[in-house]
DNA sequence: CGTTTACCGTTAACGGCGTTTACTCAAGCA
DNA sequence: TGCTTGAGTAAACGCCGTTAACGGTAAACG
């Protein structure tokens, strides 16, 4: 272990700049992150921390391949709390623990899954896009296990469009690395279950629908419960 | 018509004034909106702005209410170039007319569907959320005079879990005021519908597919043809 | 060991921001 | 005509990100 003092230092101030930048993103909302603030809670100047981070922009980078990955932790400890053979169940938790996740972390769902700023948080940065591959690998997998070991009907090759079949199996790609030796139907169908999961999880967590519904509970069950359906869970959801 | 010299004047600068916000949103992105900067622009202060907003949040809260309502008027457009009685091609024409416009308004769509910044942008404003059930109504209203005119099958009021019902219902009702006295069923499949558009467009236009696709036109189509299925429209999307 | 080097932090400064206050000045109205 | 109203100004306050020049200290090296 090659971790000398300095460094060992440097990566302790490194995590103690992120904590507080999250503590100002809980409190004060995006745009109360600066780096003056962070600064004045840690006892040091503004400029002293760009020995840490190149710009205010890279510290939001890093926040968010912190976030992705932590949500993604979440969803792996939901997912190992059941037997690997329950796949039934696996998916159901790790699909409740996207949800859970994503509302008691707001404002860091917000900066992950929101709208990126131009020339500002830019998701180009390789640790970003590596760990959105990551959240989609966790739920590609099992969805394509369970279809291996109890198969759903799925839509016939013949019935997606060629231009559509070249879209999914980069998206299996991008996913799931090389191993994308599933039928297009399988990719198809989950292409079309995340984007229902994002769209719900989105709206609730940025409260598009606060003033039209009170409880949204329900309404992510049922189309919860619609998803197992569709993929074969039969057994009421717990 | 009591629109004194004045009056016409003011409203013209409070127009101007938006106007000269959009041009620096679309080309510097949300954070490049600042009074300073439309002040220059307009050959004026800053301060000078506080006669026509409250407050930079004050503009940006009319800028979102005047986008939905640009939104809904792109959609009744694309609705009412096709004849009443042709629900099916009106509902097909809104839905697309919503991403088309989304698509050529990014930075518009990220105000008005993305996160709600905190003490910023609250969409607490009643303009607001009066253009928010304006877009609601125009799908809702459409979707159940297609549902009334020819049933396509929804789920049986008894499937509905009560404490989804309550929800359901409050949701018609925002949508689209009083007269709520469709089944719940059709309710129910038209909050899914919504959430999967919401979720389709939201994901492309802020580009969290575009390291993994690189044309979302397929997954579209193919998206709103499944829509289109669930609710009986059985002739191919031309 | 002493010396050099690399790194951490500082102060000072630039230009930008939202917002408030006190003020001027012209248009509108009685 | 004289008064009122409202649009616009300059100055100032306290934020912000970022850069440049500079000090000190701990590690690295001969």
């Amino acid at each position: 272990m090659p971790t000398t003092r300095r460094e060992r230092m440097r990566d302790a101030t490194l995590l103690e700049i992120k904590e507080v930048a999250r503590e100002h993103l809980r409190v004060q909302g995006p745009s109360g992150i600066s780096l003056r603030g962070i600064a004045r809670d840690l006892g040091m100047t503004a400029p002293a921390l760009y020995r840490y981070y190149a710009s205010l922009d890279d510290l939001l980078a890093a926040m968010i391949e912190t976030y992705t990955n932590e949500m993604c932790d979440a969803m792996e400890v939901a997912r190992d709390a059941l037997p690997a053979d329950d796949l039934d169940g696996r998916l159901v938790a790790v699909t409740r623990a996207f949800r859970d996740w994503s509302l008691e972390h707001r404002p860091e769902f917000a900066m992950v899954f929101g709208a990126p700023v131009p020339g500002f948080t830019e998701p180009e940065e390789a640790g970003v896009q590596q760990a959105g591959g990551r959240l989609g690998a966790i739920f590609f997998a099992l969805f394509i296990e369970l279809w291996r070991r109890q198969p759903f009907p799925v839509p016939p090759d013949e019935e997606i469009p060629p231009a559509l079949r070249r879209q999914l199996r980069l998206f299996a790609t991008a996913c799931c690395g090389e191993d994308d030796d599933a039928p297009l139907g399988v990719i198809r169908l989950f292409a079309g279950s995340w984007v229902r999961l994002y769209g719900l999880v989105a709206i609730e967590v940025f409260g598009h629908m606060d003033f039209m519904i009170d409880d949204m509970n329900p309404l992510f069950e049922a189309e919860l419960n619609d998803l197992a359906k569709t993929i074969g869970l039969k057994k009421d959801l717990p």
